[in-house]
DNA sequence: TATTAATTGTTCGTATACGGAGGAGTTGAA
DNA sequence: TTCAACTCCTCCGTATACGAACAATTAATA
């Protein structure tokens, strides 16, 4: 009673939607230790990646929702990951910074993520790895 | 101030959930005109695959936690897609039809999922339209 | 300069996701 | 047959997602 290879229906959406939940279940056992979500994960290294950006410019890097990102800085800010300042020239812009915290954890979690990938690409060739990324980046990016 | 292709992380997690993000977002819109989420047209399609499973049989169907499916069939009987019949050998169990008024959106419903999928794979050629899907299933399914 | 327009970040409402707790019903073994 | 083990399902708590509406602030323009 379980769709087989063959018997699936030829949809991608479904495809990608099930591929997605399950690296993303992976990732976030392997980040319950830490006691962070996938989503402040990768806040996290896109702060590394350039401090001191606003949300605005972080949700666009990342692609994500204002109003979604709005919830997760807070808890962010809470829980100790990251720090607001306010810009001083421009009063409606916080920016945002990693914490102290957040830096001496830094090669433990880039190496968490780097273990997830492997994992998950594990049975791949390496050239299905860079085709797969490949298609990948372009459906997301026209 | 974005991720170009060479600046993002190698991170076929994050590039997998924006991929993803996407195409659900798309088939979200589409699907929008009718009243139904991504989930409740997929509960349709599973039914029409095989009429009256349990929910438990669903869920493994569609790779869904059942926690989560419960809601959905609750909110999808009040809107009435699908119906809920008690099974009289095991009363724990309750069996899942789709409504009369479901089957006859049927042909739309399944032009608007293959339309979602023809759109995202508008830019591939059909040998990376096969080969995308089966690195999908690869990771799927072990 | 007086207004209008645009931007930033928050809050609200709805719908996933999913682990864990627990109740109701069923089954099997003693 | 009676009780422990199991199964199915629901409910709770937490965390995404994202459209829409808003207040505060800044930019643009007539």
């Amino acid at each position: 009673m379980n769709y087989t290879s063959s018997e699936v229906p030829d949809c991608t959406v479904f495809l990608l939607g099930k591929a997605y939940q399950k690296a993303h279940g992976d990732f976030k056992k392997r980040l319950k230790a830490f006691n962070l979500t996938n989503m402040q994960h990768l806040v996290l290294e896109g702060l590394w990646y350039e401090q001191g950006m606003t949300a605005a410019e972080l949700g666009k890097l990342l692609i994500l929702d204002k109003a979604t990102l709005s919830g997760v800085l807070e808890r962010m800010v809470d829980g100790g990951w990251i720090e607001k300042k306010q810009d001083p020239q421009d009063k409606r812009v916080n920016r945002l910074f990693t914490s102290k915290k957040a830096d001496q954890m830094k090669p433990e979690l880039i190496a968490v993520r780097k273990e997830a990938n492997d994992v998950l690409l594990a049975k791949f060739s390496p050239e299905e790895r860079v085709l797969f990324k490949r298609l990948l980046k372009d459906l997301i990016w026209d």
